[in-house]
Formats: structure tokens, C-alpha cells, sequence
DNA sequence: AATGAATGAGCATTCATTCAT
DNA sequence: TATGAATGAATGCTCATTCAT
């Protein structure tokens, strides 16, 4: 054995195992549910004691909030660094279309959380709302403010409102994908809306 | 006529409660969520006694499917007759924006069922899309097909995808609506995803 | 129509209901066992209303009582009557025996309800206890002690325990043909256990 | 031994709650039947939490089906166990008689959930049949065999009947007992079931 | 007498969470 | 840290009974 017994664990097993049980997490979620998925699933799949959950986290609904912050701030910090490099607007708004499929797509069990568990309670979509979605929307706004000023957009839209329109259109793309029994690719269809959008925003 | 009194009445009256039991249980699963809904709370609220809830429905879940049959039923019958006295494509997809954030505008109880509890499992969300989802997208893709024949608007875009596109960007306006603090008039919206999604799709 | 609508049923009527309400129970009862019978099985059965049976009878439980009491009042009576006809302990043994079974025999659902239903409470067997029972037990008791009277009979025994002993004996019969799945005729029983009761209770 | 510590205690403390909650449900069930008890009831008795109860058995039903087996199992290990010692078919009659009362005289509760709630379904009285009861018919009769084949009992009756009716006299002599208020001593009943038993299948 | 809609008390079972080891 | 046995609150649904018609 290379492990003593007793030994205090490094820190990096603390985040492995944290991290096993957001991964056994989002895959029971996306099996059965939030509602219908139990703790002791969730530890079964992570190969851990119940109790054990609860030293990494405070609740069963813990779990979901942490799923989602995690993944959103990885999103939000990914998508910042990819936009630095453009500088049209329209490549910009491309971009975040390509990455928000990107991500969902290489991941459905996350997708599914993301578009279905994550909807059931006007609480959790409160939250949800405050938190990093906000963010994420000011992002794609942003980006259409500065297509206006540089006159490559229109400027009888509001941008705030425009953003909602192409963030809608995205995320209907991947509902529509989880529930759909095809497994056609979803990428591609950033290319779609990204389109229409443009298309629609764009200075005559 | 020939129905007696005797059955006419106890007819009236059952489907008097069980519009109801309907109403009471769009208010309870809006103030809480459906899994946080207690029967008890439904029947209190509809002024019952618990069991008589299942004398018209067979389960709690049952009340959910009914209360999205029976809207998504209305809507689309409305949307068609709406539909049939306009002729342009732009006509025909502006108004179904406007019945859309109309309909669900005006029972912001109806509307948070829609957005936020209807999504909360895959079981319900493959239902929701098999049953009268489908019907509806059906409606906007035909109406872009046409606009497409008619070169109204451009022949390099699927349909369908517009037609998620649409219904997207419309989703996401009634579900930001509903979580906002700020009780701003959702119908204006109708316009600017019109607006927009027009532009996108016009031909050049 | 020979019937007016609103004059005051006859008391046969009455009768036939109540008996009609009866063999109902009875069926449903030795179908699917006292305590998972619903009030509405019966009513079906009967072809009336649920809340009718409550005209007839106080309660389910009073409709168990009623099926005991009346069959067992029968019972008695048949079997007072047809013991005058005969003078010798064993020939009376004998002819308690095959009534027993025959009755039993004739109509199993009851047969069912005598042997397990009625069993399935304390509370019930007592009142059975109190009831019938202890005259049914009386009657053999009485015609054991005849039996050693006149010397036919050994004086050994206690007429009551020994009048136990033929009566378990012939219910274990009873049950043990209820449950069985072949279908043997229960009467031939009756010489089986007399022969062995009466060699067992003989003088030497 | 090679089993440490950890394992053992926790092992004989399963065994403990188990048997705890299973003299818990006799004494519950005898009290009020099987119906009527509630889960918790038994839980209050036995000093656990209602939850706990279903870590031992799958359900209320389950609790009563082990009371039966568990004791069934005894009842026949000890008798076969007894029965070695004796050689003669009347020794054997009576010392099973013996048994038979003396165990369910020593534990009234289960005689209770025996005669009296073990009853109260044909469902349970199937498997009841099926199970060791079944067994135990077949040690009486097997006895009674081996006395016709050594002569002393007279060969033209049926083994399996007259096993039937042994036992139906027994049955009926604890049921007595049970349901009687006067607290007679019930092993006694074991001879005058013999005497007559014996008597009754004795060649002459 | 008959109906059957309405009532509401009652209960087995589940499962998130705790805590002694 | 890790365990998993124990807890006990929480609730959908059933069905005997009532009563207005």
C-alpha cells in the first residue's frame, strides 16, 4: 500500500472527490430527475457512503446550485477569453453561438440538467437568473451595443432585448436536441441562428 | 331539448368543479411548484375536500397533463382561427407573437405553470413535445414555408429551425417576464421578436 | 308496468334487497377477503347504489355479522330439526357430521367467509364465541353426553372438550378444502371422522 | 475467529432489532390484529422509529409472513428433533400433541397471531398451506403410517385424513383456549385429544 | 327508498439528513 | 475522513360513511 491510513488527505483528493460526486450528480439528475433522484444514488454512482455526500456538500439541492456555478463560470470564463480575440461583433456573436452548443452538446448529461432540472422551480431559476445568467446575457448584449456603434447593427433594437431573443433562440436549439430521439449533431445549427440573427439586427 | 333537469344540472356542475379544481391547481403549483404542492393545498384552495380531487382527476401529476392539454388546446384552436384572416407571412407570424404573449400576459399564473413547471422533467417535456408542442411549431414552420414560397422571405433557411428560432426567442421573452421583479407589459415584446426575426429571414 | 313509482315498497321487497345485499357480500367477500372488500364491490354486486347497502345494513362490519348470524341461525334450526328424527348418539354424530359439510359444500363462497374471513379478528371470534358458536358446540356436546348415558360412549371424557374435538376436526375439513385446488367432494369427510370419532369415544 | 470486531457487533445487533421488532409485531398484532395495528405502533413497542422498521423488513405484510416462518421452523425442528427419541406411533400422537400445545401455551401472543390472525386472508392461508404447514401435516401422517404398517392402527383409514383430523382438534383446542376468558391450562387438552385420537384409530 | 357526489380521517412508506463509531 | 444505521417528518391516495336531492 502507498497510502498510510491515517494520514490527512491531500487536497487534491478532496477536489477528485468532490468532483466524482458532481459527476455521478449530473449523470443520476439527467437519469431520472432532481425531484425523483435520491441521495443515495447519487452516492452509489460516486462509490461513496450516503453520508459522505455531506461533507462535501450541504444538501441534495446543493448539488444542483454547485452544478450549476460550476459549469457556468467555466462557461462565462471560456467564452471571455475566445471573444478577446475577435473583433467583429458578428464573429463575436458567432463565436458564443458555436461555444454555447460546443459545451452542451460534448456534455448531454449536463445539457439535460441545464435545460430540464434546472427549470423546476421558479426558486432555483430566481437564482439562477441572479446569478450567472445575468452575466451571461450582459455578454451577448454587450456585444450587440457595440455592433450599434459601429453602425454594423441597427439601432432600433434594444440590445438587452435582442440579447434575450438570441439566447432564446440557442437555448431552444438545445432543448429541442435532448428531447429530440435523433442524435443529429447540434453545432451546426449555431451557424442557423446565428444567421437569422444577424440577418435580423443587421444596418440595412 | 330533451335532457331533464336532473342530469343537465349535476353535467354544469361537474365540470364547474372541475374548472375549479383546474384553477386552484394553476394558482398552487405557480405559488410553489408542483412537487412542492400539497393535494390538500389544491383542494383547500379550490374549496373541497381532499378526496374529492380525485373524483375528477386521477392523480396530482394527472392535474398537470390536463392543465397543459386544455390550454395548449385553446391556444392553438385560437391561433388557427386568428390565423385564417390574415394572409402575408409577416402578418401571420407577427400575430402569432402577439397571441402568444397575449395569452400568457394575461394569466401570469397560466404562464408560470408553462414556463417553469411544465419543464421540470424529461418524462413531461417528451409529452409536452409529442402531444401539442409539435402541432404548434408546425403552425410557424408552415407559415415561413409559405413566406418562402411567396419569396417573401429567404430560401436558404430551414423552416423548421426558424421556426424553433421563433418560438424560441418568444419563450425566453415570457420566461424572463415571469422571473423579473419588474412588472413590465410583455406584449410590446411581440414586436421586437418580430422585428428582428423578420429581418433575419426576409429576402435581401 | 305493474309497479307504481312512489308507493311504499312491500316488505318482500325489503327482504330481497337485504337477502340480494347478502349473497353479494358473501361473493365478494370469499373473492378478495373482508378488509380489501370495498363497500362499492358489494353494491355493484348487488346492482345498487353505495349508499343504499346503508339503508339495510349499519355498517361493512354489521354486513359480516349479519352473513354469521343468518347462516348460522339456519344452521341451528336444520339441524334441531333433523336430530329429533334420529335416536342413537351415533347415528345423530353421524348426521351433524354430514349436515356440517354438506351445508359448507353446497356453497363454497360462503364456506370461505365462514372459514377464513371470519377468522381474521379477535374481536369477531369472540362475538362468533358468544354468538352461535357455543350452542353449535352445545348440541354435540349434549348428544356425547346422551352417548354416555346410555353407556354407549366411554365416561372418561368430557362431553364439552370431546364435542371440541369433533367440531375441529370437521372445520379442519372444511378449510382444508377451501384451500385445496383440486376439487373433491367435501361430504365423504364426514364418515372419515365420524368413524374415527366414535371408535375413539366408544365403550369398550 | 477470524471476524474482527467491527463486523461482529454490528452483526448480533441487527439480530437483536430484528427479533425486537418481531416480538413487537406479535404482541402488537395479537392486541389488535393485523388490520387494525400501524406500523408505528409496532416501531413505539419495539422503541425504534418508524423508518427503521423497513430496515429490517420490506414491509408490514413481510413482518407477519417471518413471524410464521420463523416460528413454523422451530415448531418443526424441535419436533422431528423430539420425535427421534420415541418409537411407538402413540408415544409419537401424543408427544406431538404435547408439543403443539405446549409451545403456543407458553407465548399467548403468538398463539394469538396463529389461531387467529394467520387466518384472515386465503392468500396467507396458501402459502400458509404451502409452507411449513404442509410439513407438519405430513409428520402426523407419516406416524399414523408406520401404525397401520406395525398393526396398531387399524388400516382402513386414510393416513393424511386422520392426520387432518388430529390436527383439527388441536387447532380448535388453542383456538378454544385463546378465545376463552377463563385461563385454563391448555397442555392438559393434549391427552384428551390423544385418548380419543387413539382410541379412534386403534385396531381392535 | 334510492342515489351517488362529497367528505375527510387515516396510514404505509420513503428518503434527506444526522451522528456515533 | 468515512461510514451507514437510525431517524421521523412528510404526503398522495383510499374508501367507509353521510346526506342533499
Amino acid at each position: 500500500m502507498t497510502r498510510t491510513a491515517k494520514t490527512a488527505a491531500p487536497r487534491a483528493l478532496v477536489a477528485d472527490k468532490r468532483f466524482a460526486i458532481h459527476r455521478a450528480a449530473i449523470k443520476v439528475f439527467a437519469g431520472k430527475g432532481f425531484f425523483n433522484s435520491k441521495v443515495s444514488d447519487i452516492a452509489r454512482e460516486a462509490g461513496i457512503a450516503d453520508g459522505t455526500v455531506y461533507l462535501y456538500f450541504k444538501s441534495k439541492e446543493d448539488i444542483l446550485h454547485s452544478i450549476f456555478d460550476g459549469a457556468m463560470k467555466e462557461f462565462i470564463e471560456d467564452g471571455k477569453r475566445e471573444l478577446e480575440r475577435l473583433t467583429s461583433p458578428e464573429d463575436r456573436l458567432r463565436r458564443i453561438a458555436e461555444l454555447h452548443l460546443e459545451r452542451l452538446s460534448a456534455d448531454r448529461d449536463l445539457a439535460v440538467v441545464f435545460q430540464v432540472e434546472l427549470r423546476g422551480s421558479t426558486k432555483f431559476m430566481r437564482e439562477f437568473s441572479a446569478a450567472g445568467f445575468a452575466e451571461y446575457l450582459e455578454i451577448i448584449s454587450t456585444t450587440i451595443a457595440e455592433g450599434q456603434r459601429s453602425s454594423s447593427f441597427r439601432k432600433d433594437i434594444k440590445p438587452i432585448v435582442a440579447a434575450k431573443i438570441f439566447y432564446g433562440a440557442l437555448d431552444e436549439m438545445v432543448t429541442n436536441w435532448i428531447l429530440s430521439d435523433k442524435h443529429y449533431p447540434l453545432v451546426p445549427m449555431a451557424g442557423e441562428v446565428t444567421k437569422i440573427f444577424i440577418g435580423g439586427v443587421a444596418a440595412k
